[in-house]
RNA sequence: GCCCAGAUGGCGGAAUUGGUAGACGCGCUAGACUCAAAAUCUGGUUCUCGCAAGGGAGUGCAGGUUCGAUUCCUGUUCUGGGCACCA
């Protein structure tokens, strides 16, 4: 009996499917354990082979942890609101809905064919009503609370108005615009308009204005990656920032607890500290100059207070509001012209610059101490979203006013003496000031503080803690996502009541931009007559608070049980990417920690622990063709081309004659191209004439990139799983590598897997006597081989070292082999370890060996070290650090002993000659050195 | 530009805490079985000098710490990811 992986697999899904053996319960004695994926996007492209990496990983921990007697949750859904399937409405003419449920099947039947152990039942999809229904819920949570700095956490918005009838601002300052300022008397006085404008600015989800990317020629705001040095990527119209009314989440109210969060979850440091990075807590002061000859005064923001002596110049936003005030009559053509130059670009672009551009105002700012005239000039590279948007330059300390103050020729003010050369800033804290009136003779570290309390004293400054962090634009000028839960009445936000949800997105033919930049559902009378919201809500709403769907998922009456969220708790594990790093994680840590504050779950941060798949890249293969041809020459042939003089070779073409054409990995074996299937790929090919390397063969340029459809470079799962099977093809892919690194994909390797697999196979039958396992007891070697493997199973998977972990089967199996052993007692433990791994087979040898409950809920065997034990190790032995021989020593033996052994040992006398000795290195159970 | 990560044979990778660099697999190669092929099995395979025994070099690059460094430190190059409307 041969193994049969394609019936075998066929038919262990479909009874697994029938048992409902991955149905979870919410009720279970069992300890419980949560595996989440990111989920997908189900986009019109597919799954490629770059997809399932995190999902086969999580569903191997799932299915591990089973076996170790807990109750698993292992869901799977899809994150179905997005900008692609919008496009393609445009673009095509098909409705979104009826484009996502499409790719929604396509996604599921590719997903089904690898073997994961889902809860289907469970499945989520955000564009649903009645999962929309609970976001635009949590929304309005978010919507009827503010974040109260007293208590440290969201309240309703009802306790902040009984504080403003009590006791006006005075206990919660406005987190929207500090200029709110009003008793009790004066809010009581206040019209409805007037006091829910002033709510507007406490709410932790609120309307304002903010940027977008407005391109006038298409009518319609576009995404970053829509856009392309200014211009829109469809058309290459150009693009302006224009102000919007858009919504917001108030996250950098959170911006201390997201921080203080990160101590408590098992992220890795670096996800960490990227978070930590865009959280951008800085410590520093806001200063106040006064600006020469007015009366405008312009705010600072500085990390470095104590370098007030060494500000050369001033940089302002080109945005800034002061600048049109304090622009001389001399500059004013020149500010218009920059201005307009940097609202062209967009704040990546304006970072990224290294090319200094800026423009004088004309203004100068005096410093309040020494009364010295400081200019004010506009560049891009200090963007007017951070701090006040506006900074103090100090050239000798910082590497960027430095170059801003060569390139425009600013005279550039010393104050660390020798510890500045002139030549390049000195960004140092410990340095000694000088030139500095007060600070002289004192360490910058120290200088810090001393300043921040002259300026506090003086009035014109004082310190302020600050974020790099911004509060998240949380609304989409879009048709494809959820609607906003509000109506607008007079220029005033109304909440929809709870019994209003959901309020489904209206069923449109036309996906055009809306008027004035707004959204599509501008276009719709019936909703603009209800005077509802005609924004959407970004793609990162639904994908917010998915995880507790899961757990409850059809939940009419609440988004999540709270006695079910309580059973469940955190995700213990969740696997996705690092592009993901500040993005979802973060929104869905502030979501958490709104729910937990208001009540509603009982944990506040979402994830203990988070592992980052790496990416699958894909391997490109290229021809070569002559320029206006339908002549292919082998890639061998062109490399010569390049690295060779062409004439030795006496080819007739030139290498600047060549096209390099992406070619469909389908049809190239290696590096070598079917040359008919390449002539059968597309009409222009059929007549294609190809120039062969010596051997005959036509062979293919490589590059690795991007896995994407354009680059012909996508490997589909569904073909692997075909030719190979699904148990095959899941060990493969941990094969390749560790879990979160980046790989390109190769599929050459796949053989060896499914040889593993075959030789597994062949420890139960024999192709000519058909089943050979026995009932015999195991001996001492084998059952060394088997907990040896216990071990180290359990230890790989347990630290997701998922590809050496299959390369500890491999071992086994070929020691096994070479043992002849076919004991049951070996092989039942055996296969019950390799379940996570490759289910299907173990199913089917489990059922062969005449177990008749499933192996999924089989026992993980249990590690006994008296099997594993040794007496004596070969020891590897370095005279002066270079290993020179092995000597075999009891593992109890005393360091004099190793010594006396070792020294008398033939080798290590030649090595030593008649040298001293002079330290002799025994690490036990691991190396010897002797030093001589 | 800023933040994060990575770099080891022909290839994917292993070396878990500073202790035998290259496990396992692919590829290549020699052999067994076969009329032949496939499948399977056995051996070899970092580079280099050498008939061999054996020696030398070697983990992106340049330094450093250490009896000992792929592992720690400093600098540097290249590649990948993110940078707020892709998800």
């Amino acid at each position: 009996m041969e193994y049969n992986f394609r019936d075998i697999e066929k038919k262990w899904q479909k009874q697994w499917n029938e048992q409902k053996a991955y149905s979870v319960s919410n009720n279970s004695e069992k300890p419980k354990f949560y595996v989440l994926d990111m989920f997908p996007y189900p986009s019109g492209a597919g799954l490629h082979v770059g997809h399932p990496l995190g999902y086969i990983a999580s569903d191997i921990f799932a299915r591990f942890k089973r076996l170790k007697g807990y109750n698993v949750l292992h869901p799977m859904g899809y994150d179905a609101f997005g900008l692609p399937a919008e496009q393609y409405a445009i673009e095509h003419g098909i409705h979104p809905a009826v484009s996502t449920a499409q790719n929604i099947n396509n996604f599921r039947s590719q997903l089904d064919k690898i073997g994961f152990c889902f809860d289907w039942e469970r499945q989520v999809n955000t564009s649903e009503p009645s999962y929309y229904k609970w976001t635009q819920w949590i929304f309005l949570q978010l919507f009827n609370s503010f974040y109260n700095r007293q208590t440290n956490k969201a309240e309703n918005m009802s306790v902040l108005v009984q504080s403003f009838e009590k006791e006006g601002t005075q206990v919660h300052a406005c987190p929207g615009d500090s200029s709110i300022q009003f008793t009790a008397d004066e809010w009581k006085g206040y019209s409805e308009k007037q006091q829910q404008d002033v709510l507007m600015n406490y709410r932790l989800a609120y309307c304002g204005y903010g940027e977008v990317n407005w391109c006038e020629a298409l009518g319609t705001v576009l995404a970053n990656d829509e856009v392309i040095n200014g211009v829109s990527e469809r058309g290459g119209y150009p693009v302006v920032k224009k102000k919007l009314r858009q919504w917001y989440l108030r996250i950098t109210e959170y911006a201390d607890r997201l921080l203080e969060g990160l101590e408590r979850i098992e992220f890795s440091e670096a996800m960490k500290e990227m978070q930590s990075n865009w959280i951008g807590k800085s410590y520093g002061a806001e200063i106040t100059f006064d600006i020469a000859d007015t009366s405008s005064k312009l705010t600072v923001y500085t990390t470095r207070p104590d370098t007030i002596f060494g500000v050369d110049f001033m940089v302002v936003a080109p945005e800034h509001e002061l600048i049109e005030g304090i622009t001389t009559a001399a500059q004013k053509a020149a500010v218009e012209e920059y201005v307009t130059y940097v609202k062209s670009r967009s704040d990546r672009e304006r970072q990224a610059e290294k090319k200094i551009t800026g423009c004088f105002t004309g203004a100068y700012a005096v410093n309040p101490f020494n009364g010295k005239k400081i200019p004010v000039w506009i560049s891009e590279y200090v963007l007017a979203g951070y701090g006040t948007g506006a900074i103090m330059a100090v050239p000798c300390g910082d590497e960027r006013d430095f170059k801003f103050a060569k390139h425009f020729n600013i005279p550039v003010t010393n104050i660390i003496g020798a510890a500045f050369n002139g030549e390049e800033a000195n960004p140092t804290k410990d340095a000694t000031l000088e030139n500095s009136d007060f600070l002289n003779g004192e360490v910058m570290r120290d200088a810090m503080t001393i300043a921040s309390t002259k300026l506090e004293e003086m009035g014109i400054g004082k310190r302020k803690v600050n974020f790099r962090m911004r509060d998240a634009a949380f609304s989409r000028q879009r048709y494809w996502g959820e609607p906003f839960p509000i109506k607008w009445e007079n220029g005033i936000a109304y909440p929809l009541s709870e019994n209003e949800l959901p309020l489904e997105l209206p069923h449109i033919e036309k996906y055009g931009p809306g008027p004035e930049g707004e959204g599509p559902l501008a276009n719709v009378p019936a909703w603009t007559a209800k005077h509802l919201e005609t924004n959407t809500m970004p793609g990162y709403a639904g994908s917010s608070w998915y995880f507790l769907r899961y757990m409850d998922p059809h939940n009419e009456a609440a988004f999540c049980d709270r006695k079910i969220s309580d059973y469940w708790g955190q995700v213990d594990l969740y696997i996705g990417g690092t592009e993901h790093a500040v993005g979802h994680l973060l929104y869905s840590r502030m979501w958490t920690k709104a729910l937990y504050d208001l009540g509603h779950i009982g944990h506040d941060e979402p994830y203990k622990k988070l592992v980052n798949q790496g990416m699958i890249q894909g391997s490109s293969r290229f021809v070569y063709r002559l320029r206006t041809t339908s002549e292919f020459v082998s890639g061998d042939l062109i490399n010569e081309l390049v690295y060779n003089n062409p004439k030795e070779y006496n080819l007739p073409y030139s290498i600047e004659d060549v096209d390099r054409l992406h070619v469909d990995v389908s049809f190239v074996d290696g590096l070598e191209m079917n040359v008919d299937a390449f002539k059968n790929w597309k009409p222009e090919y059929e007549q294609a004439k190809f120039v062969l390397n010596a051997n005959g063969k036509y062979i293919c340029g490589s590059e690795t990139e991007k896995m994407s459809k354009r680059y012909f470079n996508v490997v589909n799962p569904d073909d692997l799983v075909n030719k190979y099977g699904a148990d095959t093809f899941r060990m493969y892919e941990m094969f390749l590598g560790p879990v979160e690194q980046s790989k390109p994909w190769d599929t050459k390797g796949i053989e060896g897997v499914h040889r593993f697999l075959k030789k597994l196979w062949r420890l139960f039958y024999d192709e000519v006597k058909g089943q050979i396992w026995k009932e015999e007891k195991a001996t001492d070697a084998e059952l060394k081989v088997l907990h040896k493997t216990i071990k180290k199973i359990e230890d790989d998977t347990e630290r997701f070292s998922f590809n050496t972990a299959v390369s500890a089967f491999m071992v086994c199996v070929n020691e096994l082999s070479d043992l002849k052993c076919h004991k049951r007692e070996v092989l039942e433990s055996l296969l019950i370890m390799l379940v996570p791994y490759a289910p299907h087979i173990c199913e089917e040898l489990w059922h062969a060996l005449g177990n008749t409950s499933l192996v999924l809920n089989a026992a993980y065997p249990r590690f006994e070290e008296k099997y594993v034990t040794e007496s004596a190790k070969d020891y590897p032995v370095s005279i002066n650090g270079k290993l020179r021989t092995n000597i075999n020593i009891a593992l109890d033996a005393s360091q004099d002993q190793v010594e006396a052994i070792v020294l008398a040992n033939d080798i290590v006398k030649k090595w030593i000659e008649d040298k001293p000795v002079k330290k002799f290195v025994f690490v036990k159970g691991k190396m010897i050195n002797v030093v001589v």
